[in-house]
DNA sequence: CGAAAACCTGACCAATTGGTCAAAATTTAT
DNA sequence: ATAAATTTTGACCAATTGGTCAGGTTTTCG
């Protein structure tokens, strides 16, 4: 409820029990859901919400598609419901950036998650993808509340990294805006990646590879490469294989 | 022929006169089909492929849909010209990435380039950001073929500037996945943008304004910051309208 | 002019879509 | 046990989908 999982609406006679969870009871409608929620992760991610079928969902849930309507009511709602599931996770890097920490170490580490989350997840971003290239129609909301004033927030304490001349000048929106693009376009563009650097898929090493090259392309585009320190730049010289 | 519009296949009767243009034939012909990709360019970029009806981009071409089909066969065919299109005008940009040119004046206008193209043609970037999310089945022979080629090509170009000392050093693939990640996100994820922003809508000084911002950030990551030269440092000061 | 080529389109079709529902099976609570 | 609540599902439906086609009109060109 304290997140975003308000959007929820879900179809069946228990849709307002949320966080009941009366003693064993749900026990079966929470795995099915997760289920459920798992076919539709990876049938959006692949075909977009039009190109999704019910259908393909339940085939690949291994559920009748009834059971579906069922449980999320409509197509939307379950889309909707699955949304809402990503949309908990998106917020949750933010965390890296607060006042007291070493703003090299902050951006550092926000690219880590943001990098992972691209790795582990990339049918999670795909269909988040999806959603704002088409319009945002179920999370503009979500965009235009909670993520700007999120935004905002952590555009004061960019911006009191700056003002303390502890990073380079940048309008802390379009950092935020670069740093999306650069990390999720490794999840949502893959097969661009791949094609492109000739691999039939991508390895851990490439992915710590690809982090190392954000980060050295952040963290110097802000000023924080430390002259002493060869990190940065270093870290170009061992790409996995060639 | 010499670009990208080899894929197209149409389906007419005059399917293979490409080029050929006979003395005032196929005017009505070459009206009609810029008349429809462009009601497709709409369509596709706002509801995917599959989203996209034939008879929704009729109704936006102004035609019956059984035109349609003359001109263009199936709805993939119409598709696949649509890409077609696209795709020469992506490669465009890379013209600036050569040895002669300074490195920074080079990537600065390759960044413009590509700003610009997300801001006059942003239906023609979602089309081609769907198309990539959703495993770019239609042009994957594109990316693993010339995009690949070209990203060989010029990353010999950065590697020169490299190791001549001229610019810091970086995988010159992940730059240019950077690269394209930065720009083309202000177009296939305007809608974030602009909620983020409170914008109802992106001026063109907004744009300017971002513009400055891509470049400051690439330019001082890649060491290219002239710290004589205020330009990247100043360009964060003038915001449009707070 | 006249005929051939190109262009146009209303009517139609099989397949798929999201969604409904009633009846049956199962689980839970008393 | 037994009544109540929950879960399951096959059969069905109206609407929409991409695509076809025959027969028409217009344009082109000798």
């Amino acid at each position: 409820m304290t997140k975003f999982s308000a959007i929820q609406a879900r179809g069946g006679p228990t849709a307002f029990d949320e966080g009941a969870s009366r003693r064993g009871g749900g026990r079966t409608r929470r795995a099915n859901e997760a289920r459920i929620l798992e076919a539709a992760e990876a049938v959006f991610a692949e075909a977009g919400f039009t190109g999704a079928s019910m259908q393909a969902i339940a085939e690949r849930a291994g559920l009748p598609k009834a059971n579906l309507h069922y449980y999320f009511g409509t197509k939307e709602g379950l889309y909707r419901a699955l949304l809402a599931r990503i949309l908990d996770m998106w917020v949750d890097a933010f965390d890296h950036i607060v006042p007291a920490r070493d703003p090299a170490d902050a951006l550092s580490a926000y690219i880590s998650d943001k990098m992972h989350w691209s790795r582990t997840r990339p049918l999670a971003s795909k269909v988040f993808a999806n959603e704002i290239v088409h319009g945002a129609q179920q999370i503009e909301p979500y965009l235009s509340g909670k993520l700007r004033q999120t935004v905002k927030d952590k555009s004061v304490v960019i911006e009191g990294w700056i003002a303390s001349g502890r990073m380079a000048p940048i309008d802390p929106a379009h950092l935020f805006f670069g740093l999306w693009a650069l990390t999720q376009t490794y999840a949502d563009f893959d097969v661009q990646v791949r094609a492109v650097l000739g691999r039939e898929r991508l390895t851990d090493a490439d992915h710590d590879h690809a982090t190392r090259q954000v980060t050295a392309l952040v963290l110097r585009g802000c000023g924080l490469a430390d002259p002493a320190d060869g990190k940065a730049a270093a870290s170009v010289s061992n790409p996995p294989s060639l």
